[in-house]
RNA sequence: GGCUCCGUAGCCAAGUGGCUAAGGCAGCGGAUUGCAAAUCCGCCAUCGUGGGUUCAACUCCCACCGGAGCCUCCA
């Protein structure tokens, strides 16, 4: 048995390294958070989600992880935003940072330890500023405090730029700054800005020293992974990393990690880019939206035009499960279209493994998911790399599994190549329902407990792959309405089952007939099998 | 203009200097079924174009074409 390496890609040295972590055993890992002054789209989803299932894949392999994902709760966007709702950048904050977690929690997203807000922390920033300053990387002028980009020999090196390529942000800051690259550490506020005090007046931090603030207060000085957007490497990441090590004499981060933007598949161009505006322009109402826009008047305005708005609604049609699993049948790295069609056909492939799931209950009696029956048998899994114990069988599909399962992770092991793992997921679920098939598991003939057993100890490596990735963790909705309804809703359908097998007994096809395309009609589908018919709703858009 | 990345079947998508180029969706043929659905079996790709390096390239290099991103609002 070998031990296996994890490889990642690392974009301060455009390369894959093998992982190693600075304390033996632990990890620390920053995420770059949103800018809470907009309903979330599923673009500030890509991180989290990664992020997500790389903790769980990290700690699987035995690694003790923490996360860190800082909330923006103070900036331009906030300020604007707030006065044109009328209401405190407060208020805005904290009803964008409600959003965001929601949205975070529908797509399986809980492995989060910190969620710091830039507004909790202000005596951290302000400390990481003078601390700047007394070490002369940073200058103030008037109320402002700038970072002296000349001063730092390694600047560009993260974005590969140079220092004199820089435009520097314009507007009446750019004449307080020594050279155009600098940026602001400290805002000195206008008349009726939120504004923090400090040691030269009021104002508030710039954009990028909080997660230098926030990271060094959880995660020290040098941490092993910090991850973004692709479009975070350059100011954002590039300044972090200057204040952090300037401030330090020591590498800020070890591994820095971005992923993939999302595209809008109808109306190409980055979702909420910065070329809304003159696109919008230049293509009137041709290119619909491919997500409708937030229905509710009031938030409309809120959300981002172009396919980005509507993550919730986005969830209510897809599913959070859907989109998760949308996120990772790709290479966290690429550019992913994306749009109603593309989220269909991700849940197209999902519903095989739920019908998989399904099969496994009605055979086995066993729950996959957890249930909340304290004298039901839930299906265990293996939760950690190394005490796995490959099932001691000569049966093919068994034999099968365990090796997809190495493939699946030694797929995981390369830069966390989910895409390339979730296909071994639909190979493991294939030689499952052949197992069921082969075996006659559907007929109690077939129910041998060797059978049972080994059924058991397949489902549970998919269920153990499953978790790693944060897809089959609970039961999948069948329907948004609340338990009561559910209920009445399957005595129903049974009740038509019942009535259908009456008629199928008499060969009165023509009723049987209707009764399930009248049902598939309105969203349920029938299944015949050797005991029975059993049925669900198909999810599909 | 500077700096990146990408181009694999109808669509989505992994991957590799040489062995059958994963997987999914859709489609087609078969098993199964009263008929379906589901499931299983089978079929469905010379890897953007043109050069070069090499015993050997889809994989490396160059050019071109096409797409995406960053160059101080972006996840």
């Amino acid at each position: 048995m070998t031990i296996n390496t994890i490889r990642i890609y690392n974009t301060l040295t455009k390369n894959k390294e093998e992982f190693k972590t600075i304390e033996p055993n632990k990890v620390g890992m920053y995420l770059c958070g949103p800018t809470v002054y907009a309903e979330a789209h599923i673009g500030h989803m890509v991180g989290p989600v990664i992020f997500d299932t790389i903790k769980r894949f990290l700690q699987y392999c035995g690694f003790e992880v923490t996360w860190v994902v800082n909330i923006t709760d103070v900036d331009d966007k906030l300020i604007n935003r707030s006065r044109e709702k009328g209401i405190s950048m407060f208020q805005l904050a904290t009803a964008m940072t409600a959003d965001y977690l929601a949205n975070l929690q529908s797509l399986g997203v809980d492995q989060i330890d910190h969620l710091p807000r830039a507004t909790d922390n202000m005596d951290e920033i302000i400390r990481f500023v003078e601390e700047l300053i007394a070490k002369d990387f940073a200058y103030v002028n008037g109320g402002d405090v700038f970072f002296d980009v000349l001063k730092d020999n390694e600047y560009g090196r993260l974005s590969n730029r140079s220092v004199d390529s820089q435009q520097g942000e314009g507007g009446d800051a750019a004449s307080r700054k020594r050279s155009p690259g600098d940026f602001a550490l400290w805002k000195s506020a206008k008349a009726d800005e939120p504004s923090w005090q400090s040691p030269w007046g009021l104002g508030r931090p710039g954009w990028h020293i909080e997660c230098s603030a926030m990271s060094r207060r959880i995660l020290g000085k040098t941490f092993d992974i910090h991850g973004g957007g692709l479009d975070l490497v350059f100011p954002h990441h590039e300044n972090e990393l200057a204040q952090s090590r300037c401030c330090h004499g020591q590498p800020m981060v070890t591994y820095w990690l971005h992923n993939g933007l999302m595209q809008a598949a109808e109306a190409k161009g980055k979702v909420g880019g910065k070329n809304d505006r003159e696109e919008n322009a230049s293509t009137p109402s041709s290119t619909a939206p491919t997500v409708a826009p937030a229905s509710n008047g009031a938030d409309t305005k809120i959300s981002r035009s172009k396919g980005a708005g509507g993550l919730a609604q986005l969830i209510e049609r897809h599913t959070g499960e859907r989109i998760r699993f949308f996120l990772l049948r790709s290479h966290y790295r690429s550019t992913t279209l994306f749009g109603d069609e593309q989220l269909a056909e991700a849940g197209a492939s999902l519903e095989a493994f739920y019908r998989l799931i399904q099969r496994f209950e009605r055979i086995t009696g066993i729950h996959f998911y957890k249930s909340s029956d304290k004298d039901a048998k839930n299906l265990e899994i293996n939760r950690k790399r190394e005490t796995f114990v490959a099932p001691d069988s000569k049966n093919e599909a068994i034999v099968e599994i365990v090796r997809l399962r190495e493939a699946f992770l030694s797929k995981m092991d390369d830069d966390f190549n989910t895409g390339g793992a979730t296909g071994d997921l639909f190979e493991i679920a294939r030689c499952l329902n052949r197992f069921i098939d082969s075996g006659k598991l559907e007929e109690a003939a077939g129910r041998t407990p060797e059978n049972l057993e080994l059924f058991a100890q397949g489902m549970s490596i998919l269920k153990e792959m499953g978790s790693i990735l944060g897809i089959f963790q609970k039961a999948p909705k069948q329907s948004s309405s609340n338990d009561n309804t559910t209920e009445l809703l399957d005595g129903l359908v049974k009740l038509l089952i019942q009535l259908r097998a009456d008629a199928r007994t008499k060969r009165d096809f023509a009723t049987s007939d209707s009764v399930r395309d009248g049902l598939l009609g309105i969203g349920v589908a029938l299944q015949d099998g050797k005991e029975g018919t059993t049925w669900s709703i198909q999810r599909n858009a």
